[in-house]
DNA sequence: CTGAAAGCGCTAACAA
DNA sequence: TTGTTAGCGCTTTCAG
């Protein structure tokens, strides 16, 4: 038997060290009391015989694997990956490892991930951005390991949500408007059924508007209802026709457009450039996301930054929390934003 | 026993067909025959019973887990991450799993990750990006599982590389520059010691430059061989440094510089608009990777695109061959780039 | 064509 | 303070 070819295994250990397995194992777990001398000579010994437990025969015996199910949208997007990068960072220092599924959007997928990786033993699930339905998990779950959502709907409230305060950001951003000197400002932005951000944010920009002692006005709204892309892209066709409906004379009754999503906002300066009208000059713009391109793009756009790996962290740690039977509260899950000033935006 | 809270095993399947576990292990893997109306049965009480197998438990029988380990050294950048998305396309087609880590460009913390993963009896490991050292995967490969590395250099060369021809891509790149009319073309790139593709970006270079009927000029060269930085970015000072000592009058000796990556591209742009060169009416500059900034740079830059997502499907079937045991040819490792023409060069 | 049973490496209940 | 042993859910050898 050729054991320099294959790693020890714990009765190896255990007979080197004449000692029983349990001790082994307790030794290593520290769940029972070893005697310091049997415990010196038990590490000497895996230490010299680079012995690591068998991570697979644990978890059959414990259902319990040390591994966390991340289950993400896309990887190649700048939102997603900083998010898990974040839970990542926090969670290895915890001892776990992550085993990260790619749904592409797609619920079934999603859903046969999850199944997948249940067997695996996981002992959670962080479901990282994206949308909304996730009543199947509760027929998956049949361990009911913690799942926690990053950056993610639950139209049912069931799990906790580490996210981002969308209405409250918004009505920041519009609040900075007002305080910029702008007197009438639109919104324009999704508003798909069952999308519970939609209306959120929708909200934001409608509190900050009576904040500021403005009725609202429902035709500076530029809302698109249909509910076909979840990403936000393609709102240069509605924004364009919008304009040339009414912007006659290069004139709009605001002098300031709320957008809902950095990519709106995009779309919404080029709609406009390509109308006659000046950014920011004509129309300010402000986006939501802080994409790498809002960065980039001309003029570059005022927006909201959204503190991606800090929500990973957070998810991590509200993990962590429910395993320890620590209880949460909802107000620690919702994290602070940030107004990011660039050239789409200008002081009336 | 409350059966209805935990996933069935292959026992209750097999009590409930009223066979042995044995047939229904077989029914599932196919590996002996089971008479199709056996297996009908099986197969409907599987389904009624939403049974699926324990993945960790054949695991620990088999020694093979149906995992793959990823090792990348970030994962929230475009190059890791949709290679990553082109490793998972394809291995997901063949049922295998990912467990994705990430090393943050420390080798210890490899080593690390590859030690627990390993324990998970992962089936193979794909190395992606980053550095050189790898000689520690021998050490703690006892089950020689293949190993595959996408876009990762190999300095003892034992491992398959899955990548693209750096040195041809440079030398296109160039050779594009001859033919768009300059005559002196300079280069700018890092030369650090052991790193395999400086040596080889550098080749490309100097070998387009002797096609094209030119000597090789030291003096156009802008080499840094300081090894900081392996992302490669700061660039700009040197770059400005030379200018600064090369550049009198806004004079230089060259037209055009090829650039080893984006980054230095971009540094190398900035520099030269700060010391009064217009670029690409002075000087025309190309870059090597198609960062997501390289777009929209101001002038955007023209580059060469590297096939991130191919190069991610195809470590996936280089893995899929050696488990096969299908021998696989160097030659089929190394993809073609595309030079992506924008507006820092032009045509003398 | 099918079954019985050993055993993968570990944990923990029970026993001392 | 330590040891014996059953068993996690599966695959596979050996035996019909």
């Amino acid at each position: 038997m050729d054991r320099s070819k294959i790693n020890p295994n714990i009765k190896d250990i255990a007979k080197i060290a004449n000692v029983s397995v349990t001790t082994v194992s307790h030794a290593i777990s520290g769940k029972r009391h070893v005697s310091e001398k049997t415990k010196e000579k038990i590490f000497k010994i895996i230490k010299e015989n680079d012995y690591s437990p068998n991570v697979v025969a644990r978890s059959l015996k414990k259902k319990e694997s040390g591994i966390i199910g991340v289950i993400t949208p896309v990887l190649n997007n700048e939102f997603y990956s900083e998010i898990i990068e974040g839970i990542e960072e926090s969670l290895r220092l915890k001892g776990y490892m992550l085993v990260i599924n790619i749904s592409h959007f797609n619920i079934t997928k999603e859903k046969e991930h999850f199944r997948k990786i249940d067997s695996l033993f996981i002992d959670g699930l962080i479901l990282v951005g994206g949308f909304t339905e996730i009543s199947y998990i509760d027929e998956i779950n049949k361990r009911n390991i913690p799942v926690v959502l990053a950056l993610r709907e639950d139209p049912q409230n069931k799990y906790p949500i580490v996210s981002i305060d969308f209405k409250k950001s918004i009505s920041n951003i519009t609040d900075f408007l007002f305080k910029s000197g702008h007197e009438n400002i639109g919104y324009a932005g999704w508003l798909r059924e069952g999308k519970i951000t939609d209306r959120k944010t929708l909200d934001g920009y409608i509190e900050s508007v009576k904040k500021n002692g403005k009725k609202f006005n429902k035709s500076l709204l530029i809302a698109h209802t249909a509910s076909e892309d979840d990403q936000g892209h393609n709102f240069y066709q509605f924004i364009d026709t919008y304009l040339k409906q009414n912007g006659n004379n290069r004139k709009l009754n605001f002098t300031a457009l709320v957008c809902q999503n950095d990519y709106i906002a995009i779309d919404a300066i080029n709609a406009l450039k390509k109308n006659g009208f000046n950014v920011p000059n004509d129309i300010s713009i402000t986006g939501f996301g802080n994409i790498a391109k809002s960065r980039y793009h001309n003029p570059s756009l005022t927006t909201i930054a959204i503190p991606r790996k800090k929500i990973g962290r957070l998810s991590a740690e509200v993990f962590i929390k429910i395993i320890n039977k620590n209880n949460i509260s909802d107000s620690d899950l919702l994290l602070e934003t940030e107004i990011i000033q660039r050239d789409s935006t200008r002081q009336l």
